[in-house]
DNA sequence: GATAATAACCTGTCATACAGGTTTTGAGGG
DNA sequence: CCCTCAAAACCTGTATGACAGGTTATTATC
């Protein structure tokens, strides 16, 4: 069924790319979804006529970008999307510096500006109270900078869920990582309880516009918070 | 420097993640930029007490997500901001239908309205001239649609890369492959050559409002060309 | 001191082996 | 006939050793 007698012509750009595409195309042509299995590296090895080493450097390739799910003795299965590799690329930028935090910030403005305008359209009322829910919770702890931190994490990617698109939920939840090494450094420069209070206010405003279904309102507070959470970030020196 | 001897408390994901966090802590710790190389597989082996398997493993998955750079006989390198990675997600969740067509124009739309705005804002006139001279190669291929395709892809990569923010180029280009996959769609919705030749004019209008340093106009002219895109793609039965 | 040959090093691929996991099979008992 | 459970078959995770071929460093020669 298979004639890979290394056809001339490539300059052969290595084994395991080839490997590669074969599987991703396997997933393709089988129409295969999420949870569906693979063939075992076994099959691979004899259908592209490959030692298992390559093989395996395939699948494992794959199963780092999150397109497909391993572990020890089950077979391969295609991974429901996640946001890993996209984590992993944003993190190597910012930690190479051929991306700076602030221009993170402006993606995020850029896409959280419509997410948050989509949830206020579409968000059912259990992902209202979701969302409305991480704002309390960011009140609740206020004492605790982790904590807060991670309900905010929590308060964006509830918004982004609740835009109804996955492909933000993807990216806002790839831009988390960075907020997590950056977060606190924003927090500090809202030295007193009261400018910490005022940005959680500001959390608190925007699940309410959601709530009450104003896309406009949303965005405009949700414009006003990243303004001035860069203005927090710029005044503590972030690039 | 190193007691690698299998602290109790994992619950052990397995050695190669292990030695993925290996390589990229390195490149933090050490402060790599892209071109720099990386230890040998051989003094990672001996580094963390494993196989060179395991390590290969490591390096090629990295190699995957594109983050080093990896050739016979040299050692790997810390490789330059790429959207391979981000590409294979994006079209993995629209072969698996987890995503959309529609949810990814969706997004470029939301991300293609600020690149363009800042283009219009902070082009060179190296920058506006590249752009121009795509929507020119359109107009000047209009009888072969794959060119006039290519051409396309290249106009809206110019913009985010006039944006001078790379996180826009980074995602813009990752959906340049979902945008090969159902371009022609459109095209072919446009059925009249003066249907193809007024979408062509759109991208001219962009062009030009870039050109000129309007970003509102260049949004504006924006926002139109995305929603006839949607359209056709819609009138085409694209879910 | 320049150049060319050589050695040392490095990655790409293969074959084999074995330790656990997981699924399948099948025998035996109810 | 169905259920239970143990053995077998299959699968992935990791290790080891080997060798081809590419790249860099070394050294000998002129």
């Amino acid at each position: 069924m298979q004639e890979q007698t290394d056809p001339p012509g490539e300059p052969s750009p290595g084994l395991v790319s080839t490997a590669i595409q074969a599987i991703t195309q396997h997933i393709r042509s089988e129409g295969l979804a999420p949870g569906d299995p693979l063939p075992s590296e076994a099959a691979m090895t004899r259908q592209l006529n490959v030692s298992r080493t390559v093989v395996r450097e395939a699948f494992r390739s794959l199963s780092a970008m999150r397109l497909i799910d391993m572990s020890a003795g089950r077979r391969a299965t295609v991974a429901k999307l996640d946001t890993g590799a996209m984590s992993m690329v944003i993190e190597h930028g910012i930690t190479t510096q051929q991306i700076s935090v602030q221009q993170v910030y402006d993606v995020r403005r850029t896409i959280e500006m419509r997410t948050v305008a989509l949830a206020a359209l579409r968000r059912t009322d259990q992902e209202a109270a979701a969302i409305a829910q991480s704002a309390r919770l960011m009140r609740e702890n206020f004492t605790n900078p982790e904590a807060v931190m991670e309900h905010d994490i929590a308060f964006h990617e509830a918004i982004a869920a609740a835009s109804h698109n996955p492909v933000f939920s993807l990216i806002v939840t790839a831009f988390s990582g960075v907020t997590r090494r950056t977060w606190v450094i924003g927090w500090r420069t809202r030295s007193s309880d009261e400018a910490q209070l005022k940005m959680i206010k500001g959390h608190e405003d925007i699940a309410d516009a959601i709530l009450k279904g104003d896309p406009r309102l949303a965005a405009e507070h949700m414009a006003e918070h990243f303004d001035k959470s860069v203005k927090a970030l710029l005044d503590a020196g972030i690039a």
